[in-house]
DNA sequence: AAGAGTTTATAAAAATATTTAATAATATGT
DNA sequence: ACATATTATTAAATATTTTTATAAACTCTT
């Protein structure tokens, strides 16, 4: 049942009443995948269509069980309408993020509930074709794991750090040394359509999709990990650019530093105002004599962690306060310049840094103030993301699922 | 027959069978306003539509005045099909540039021709009543000049510089002292629906709409007159933010300066990379003693104007090249940060200054390829506006018509 | 220059599909 | 229980698409 719809819908682009109903199904389950559940006479309005033909649509998709009838509203007088919505259960997608030093695997339903989720499965991110491998074994051991049939896996998405053009399937940073697209690659070995996306922008859309944009949705997320990633909402939709290399905000050139940053520049934002900035920071402030709570705890000062100084900072330690602060008016300072630009509804702050909380938000948020112009920024509201880890797995199921289900058409 | 229709269509989003037509109409009208011409097939094809249908539709339009056929195509074996298209002068559109000393005013029809213009009317900007008057005495002279009855006029587009949310018809910049819309108040005075616009982005919408986009359509305009203007094209339509103010990129902080920018800040773009700072630097060395062909020229060295810098570099005056060169590979130092976060199509440098041609574009791509990923920069073509001046006002035509006619839908 | 081969345009009839309008069903409040 | 309000279902009216046929327009070949 389910395959039958998922396979017409690949065919829908061609002319014919029967193509003209398949089209219509698939804007109702677009629909009910925004908007969760909807009236006959809400879906005859949304698409001017006659509520006999809305009917019987719908009444076809419960038939293919993809839809079913949730009962009647509450509110008004008069006879209460059905209402209805997408079978939770009636397909899947499953998202992989790959992270340097291990895999998260989710997996979620038709109505985005979170079926299964496996975080912080040991693996070692290297460019050769073991570490390739080694993600697609553990995919196949997470499906393995269920009992679904394969048909119903409608996807899998994978998450990579660096250079990814989703529309082509490439990846240019890593497992980069095939012919065919990655994303081929994965699919031959996985037996399930698989597409790529950049890390930082699937989290982005998870960050996104939470229902705190309401307008225009244009809105940015800014990913402060080591290093610094930037993934753009316009119009709800994601933004790539022509070649999928958008938000490469950590490399923007703004301080007149000597710092090489690890693209090889000098000047970029993330020689200051990144996780890596803030560590060689606090360790060069240590190396020159400076006192901290950590002098004692770290016999090696190599061995200090991002963690290690936004705890101890939450603790009071004023050298980690300080180095925190510096980041945060410097990481403000490129954020003006993305106000003045986008003038966006929102900016989300994400990522293991963003943990600081207001060590690094005050000041953060001051320096906004001081560098961008105050008409514009007004408008904007800067927030912390208040997710917990591990949230990018859940954005490329997202991301597929709404791809899939053309809910950002 | 033309207003009967345009009336129709702002009620074109109801139900029933009599609107839907009206909306395939629409659709068809869209479809000419940016293909062109098509044949029945073509539309047939488009749209999903049976022939008859089509036929029915195009039939009632070329019965209104606004679609006829356009003769035969040129190519393949078989019978010729008929192609149809707007016809020429079934409608108008007026676009208003309102510049710091001067105003100018087009007038385009259906198909984007230049029906009238008028350039370089004497009119000075000020944030005053009488000001605005000004402008609407002239709008109005403009449309009395001409035999076009009121209603043949489908809208007045007028750019203004500054804050503009062109959604609410709202100005923050200039004539901001009333509780209404202005646009409301340009709309009463003129008795034709008025559109506001920012300068700047109906400049890089005529930029935009000339053919030179192929792909995504994300692409940017800047525009480097006495200040910087952004212009962003994403997908095929203006990007405005959340409130219309997107774009401020000449002032984005990237300088560590002690130059107070008009804006009230320091380290702005346009404090090293404007046609103010070309003539800031060009007087300041020539007062510090440097010797150019412009000291000659002009005994008061505040009478210096930014084409009069251009001219000089295209004779070889040093200063003035220098000065260029400056102010190019500062300019290209922000337009690096700008292709890192958009990855964008195209970059188109406008304005004044880009006059200057490979005086301002050498130093300028030289920046680009210092300052941003090479991976990222691959991609992004730069090229000087080839436009010739008073373009703004044809943008704000455009902009217009495209809007009336849902071209950007 | 006539005719074969193609393709478009138009028309009309037959088959479907959609909308409209009427009716039945369901729920609430008095 | 009944008036009121709204939704669901059905049947009739209308509209659209498809099919079929024919005419028209054009090219190419002989």
């Amino acid at each position: 049942m389910t395959s039958n719809f998922f396979k017409d819908i690949h065919e829908a682009n061609k002319n014919g009443v029967a193509y003209k109903n398949i089209r219509l199904k698939k804007k109702i389950l677009a629909y009910f995948a925004t908007n969760e559940t909807a009236t006959i006479a809400e879906l005859s309005k949304e698409f001017n269509i006659s509520i006999p033909k809305i009917n019987e649509c719908v009444s076809e998709l419960i038939e293919d069980e993809l839809v079913k009838d949730y009962g009647k509203t509450t509110s008004a007088v008069g006879r209460k309408p059905n209402i209805y919505g997408l079978v939770a259960n009636s397909a899947y997608f499953i998202g992989v993020q790959v992270g340097i030093d291990n895999l998260s695997i989710s997996m979620i339903n038709m109505k985005k509930d979170i079926v299964s989720k496996k975080d912080n499965i040991p693996y070692l991110l290297e460019n050769n074709e073991q570490s390739l491998l080694d993600i697609c074994k553990e995919i196949n051991e997470f499906i393995a794991k269920h009992n679904i049939v394969k048909e119903k896996i409608l996807g899998v998405g994978i998450n990579l750090t660096g250079r990814i053009n989703y529309r082509t399937g490439y990846s240019y940073s890593y497992f980069n040394f095939y012919e065919d697209p990655l994303s081929k690659l994965f699919e031959e070995n996985i037996g399930i359509p698989t597409f790529l996306e950049n890390d930082t922008k699937a989290l982005s859309y998870a960050e996104f999709s939470s229902g705190i944009l309401t307008d225009e949705k244009d809105a940015l997320f800014i990913n402060v990990d080591n290093g610094i990633g930037l993934g753009i909402m316009i119009d709800g939709k994601l933004y790539y650019g022509k070649s999928g290399f958008s938000g490469e905000f950590g490399h923007i050139s703004i301080f007149d530093n000597d710092i090489i940053c690890k693209c090889g520049k000098k000047g970029c934002l993330e020689t200051e105002a990144s996780g890596y900035a803030l560590i060689r920071r606090v360790t060069d402030q240590i190396n020159d004599g400076a006192t901290s709570s950590l002098t004692k705890k770290f016999k090696k000062i190599e061995e200090i962690k991002l963690n290690d100084i936004i705890s101890a900072a939450k603790k009071d330690d004023n050298l980690c306060i300080e180095a925190i602060n510096y980041i945060g008016d410097k990481l403000g300072r490129g954020i003006a310049s993305l106000i003045n630009i986008f003038n966006p509804e929102l900016i989300i702050i994400g990522g293991v840094v963003a943990k600081s909380e207001e060590y690094l938000s005050l000041p953060l948020k001051n320096a906004v103030n001081k560098y961008s112009l105050s008409t514009v920024n007004r408008d904007t509201k800067i927030i912390l993301s208040s997710k917990n880890d591990n949230l990018a797995s859940f954005g490329a199921c997202l991301l597929l699922r709404d791809r899939l289900l053309n809910v950002t058409d």
